[in-house]
DNA sequence: AGCACGCCGACT
DNA sequence: GTCGGCGTGCTC
């Protein structure tokens, strides 16, 4: 018998191995094995069992213990893993231990964590200890206090010594326990899985219950509903649909969506155990809610991208929020997208799931349109609250004060004069893009990628916001010698300080990664928001993700060109979803919203048909265009990064690359290299990158010629000096 | 990716 | 003389 195991290597291959010598000849795959690999032990996962091997019998090594009794990886999600390996060409035995809960990575057993807790024993009492043992009586008497049992660490913390728990054990007095975490919640009660009584549906949002209910096995559904048209709601009572068959529902939210509100909502509704996994957690309790989910106990879990591979003994339904967003597609490593693979998944456990999106992405939508999703539409606004009036300011001719024009001043001043509050989204931190000298017209640039130095001002420094340099404010011109160095452009900091000018009795609060460094920072600024008193909100997306703010009923975008003419063909869908994202913040029910873009294109074709036809007219032409360029998603990427020390290495490696595929006539029909280019900034992190792309109509050929090329790259003698990875269906081409 | 081996330059 | 720089090769 061999155990054929994958290793967390960058190897796109498994390995073979003896069984171990003291334990059992077989085993399921998924399971866990320790290895000797090299000089060195690692954990990997057993793939299958085999009778023969490709590599001589007598070197195969034993395999040195066997982990798990049932696998790790369930079935369902082995299949996930080794499709996504395949489907995003990443070596499988990272891919697979990436799939994994940190503490199961590295060896430790897939058992809840146990703990071992003291309680009295029956029938004993403090006047059986002497009185002069003072300590003893004191420790009885907490332990008496605490029937359920309690740990060492809390008999400390209340002030009892548990070093002489073990002499009021020998006395008879005490006992421990082993005890384990059980997920029960203090309301269950059988079938009735409702805490609190769902809300009234409107008729499009019973439609769309109605559609999750009826569906039967596999059905993949996009759930397009605008901003406050109760999305979650549907959620909500389509989960409940789920948790009364006894089923476990999946949601995945983006990296931002997981805020407390959120959980608090879910946690409200049902009787049933919800868990989050957020980034808060330490591996142990990440481990024990894998453990809760797998066992069942947990009957809805809510994460982000990576609680896609969350095991689940009962799925019912999956739900992906917001699914355009860019956070689940991870960007580094195993490139995995989770909305693509929670498709997968339902198709594998043969269950609904629900894509949620106001700005539904091309994707998505085209899937839908073509009939391969069902299309659910939420067109109105839950209370009868009005849609935003949107207006594009034509700032052409107008003198801008850090980005603000004299009109949309006013227009803040009439909005304050209310009692409102106002937003005003500008998608660049610090106080000003560039410092450039006055004279020679030289700006600062970083010394280790091809950009400008951002300025900050709270504190003062230069910072590259593309490798995380920073430098102090230097007095002179490098270039020049001249000490007129001035900030060009305005970022967040710089709008908030102009503002303070223009507004100096209204209270300017600025929400950006700077400005919310600080523990509960973000929280502070949320709750001034929410008294509800008039302010003015600066900020970058961090605004534009999560948060409602019910007083606010002007939304600024102060820079609406920025996404406009971007390299990237994204860069309209992206900026798009963004303008429509933060207009969503504005005006609720009876606080009609109003959104000014401030743009030097105010006859912009696309942006007039987004601001005035609205997303869904938008993405239909935007599609068109897609269509007319073979761009995804009419046709499939696949980007090939490389980079290397010094110039022009990186681009001749993957020129190489091409004409050797070329030459031996490798490339199958179908696919096509489109490259090499320099990356469009070229030098980053004192390294030097450019990209080939590859395009086919179908996925096919696109896979075969991503194999032939990683065949070609991995034997590459310039491999060494290049550094290359793979990105299949990439969301950022640049 | 790790990790070790091995071959050269510059230190105590 | 050895410490350590990174080029090269290998992982069942």
């Amino acid at each position: 018998m061999i155990f054929r195991v994958a290793i967390p290597t960058p190897l796109y291959r498994l390995f073979d191995y003896r069984p171990p010598i003291y334990g059992p000849e077989t085993a399921e795959p998924g399971c866990r094995v320790r290895v000797p690999f090299g000089r060195r032990e690692v954990i990997g996962v057993l793939v299958s069992l085999e009778t023969e091997s490709d590599f001589p019998l007598d070197k195969l090594k034993p395999a040195l213990e066997l982990l798990d009794t049932e696998p790790v990886l369930t079935a369902d999600l082995f299949r996930l893993t080794s499709w996504a390996a395949h489907y995003y060409q990443h070596p499988i035995g990272d891919a697979m231990q990436q799939a994994l809960p940190v503490l199961l990575r590295q060896g430790q057993p897939a058992r809840f964590q146990h703990q071992t807790l003291w309680q009295a024993a029956a029938d004993a009492a403090v006047d059986q200890l002497s009185t002069r043992a003072e300590r003893q009586r004191e420790l009885l008497s907490l332990l008496l206090e605490h029937p359920q049992g309690i740990s060492t660490d809390a008999l400390r913390a209340e002030g009892g010594n548990p070093t002489l728990l073990k002499t009021l054990a020998d006395k008879g007095l005490a006992e421990s326990f082993e005890h384990h975490p059980v997920l029960t919640h203090s309301d269950d009660r059988g079938a009735d899985v409702l805490r609190e009584a769902p809300l009234t549906l409107h008729d499009e949002q019973l439609a769309a219950v109605e559609a999750v209910n009826q569906a039967q096995g596999f059905t993949p559904i996009l759930l397009e509903g605008v901003t406050g048209s109760g999305k979650t709601e549907v959620y909500l009572q389509a989960i409940q649909r789920c948790l009364e068959e006894s089923k476990q529902a999946l949601v995945l939210v983006p990296e931002i969506g997981l805020t407390p509100q959120t959980i608090a909502r879910f946690k409200a509704r049902f009787r049933v155990p919800v868990l989050a996994l957020h980034s808060g957690m330490t591996d142990r309790q990440r481990l024990d809610a894998w453990l809760w989910a797998r066992e069942g106990s947990a009957r809805i879990l809510i994460g982000t991208r990576s609680a896609i591979f969350t095991p689940l003994k009962t799925p019912g339904l999956i739900i992906v929020d917001e699914e355009h967003d860019g956070s689940f597609k991870q960007q580094d490593g195993f490139r995995y997208h989770a909305r693509d693979l929670a498709i997968f998944r339902a198709r594998e456990h043969d269950i609904p799931i629900l894509l949620g999106s106001a700005t539904p992405s091309l994707e998505t939508l085209h899937n839908a349109l073509s009939g391969r999703f069902q299309h659910l539409r939420l067109t109105r606004r839950a209370g009868n609250a009005k849609p935003p009036k949107f207006e594009l300011l034509d700032i052409r001719q107008q003198t801008l004060d850090a980005g603000l024009s004299p009109p949309l001043l006013k227009r803040i001043h009439e909005h304050l004069a209310r009692d409102t509050q106002v937003l005003l989204f500008l998608n660049r931190r610090g106080f000003s893009p560039a410092l450039v000298c006055h004279d020679c017209g030289t700006p600062v640039d970083c010394t280790r990628c091809d950009a400008r130095m951002t300025l900050h001002r709270q504190p003062p420094h230069l910072h590259c916001h593309h490798c995380d340099r920073q430098t102090p404010i230097p007095r002179h011109c490098a270039q020049c010698g001249s000490g007129q160095l001035r900030p060009a452009g305005s970022g967040t900091e710089r709008v908030e300080d102009r503002l303070a000018v223009h507004f100096p009795d209204t209270p300017i609060l600025r929400v950006d990664r700077d400005s919310t460094q600080r523990k509960h920072a973000l929280e502070r600024i949320m709750e001034q928001v929410h008294q509800g008193e008039p302010c003015i909100l600066v900020g970058t997306q961090m605004l534009a993700k999560g948060h409602h703010f019910p007083r606010v009923t002007l939304v600024a975008i102060l820079d609406a060109d920025a996404g406009l003419f971007s390299a990237d063909f994204r860069g309209m869908e992206k900026t798009a979803q963004l303008i429509l994202q933060v207009a969503g913040r504005a005006g609720r029910a009876d606080l009609p919203g109003e959104v000014v873009l401030q743009t030097f294109n105010a006859d912009h074709p696309m942006l007039n048909t987004l601001v005035h036809a609205g997303y869904d007219a938008f993405a239909r032409e935007e599609l068109q265009l897609r269509r007319g360029g073979h761009l995804p998603p009419f046709a499939h990427h696949c980007l090939i990064r490389a980079e290397a020390t010094r110039q022009g290495l990186a681009e001749n490696f993957l020129l190489s690359l091409r004409e050797l595929a070329q030459q031996q006539q490798l490339l199958p029909q179908g696919a096509q290299c489109i490259g090499p280019f320099p990356s469009l900034m070229e030098k980053r992190a004192g390294l030097f990158r450019a990209q080939l792309l590859l395009q086919a109509g179908q996925r096919k050929p696109l896979h075969q010629a991503l194999a032939v090329l990683i065949g070609l790259m991995q034997a590459h003698p310039e491999a060494r000096r290049v550094r290359w990875t793979l990105d299949v269906d990439p969301i950022d081409s640049y």
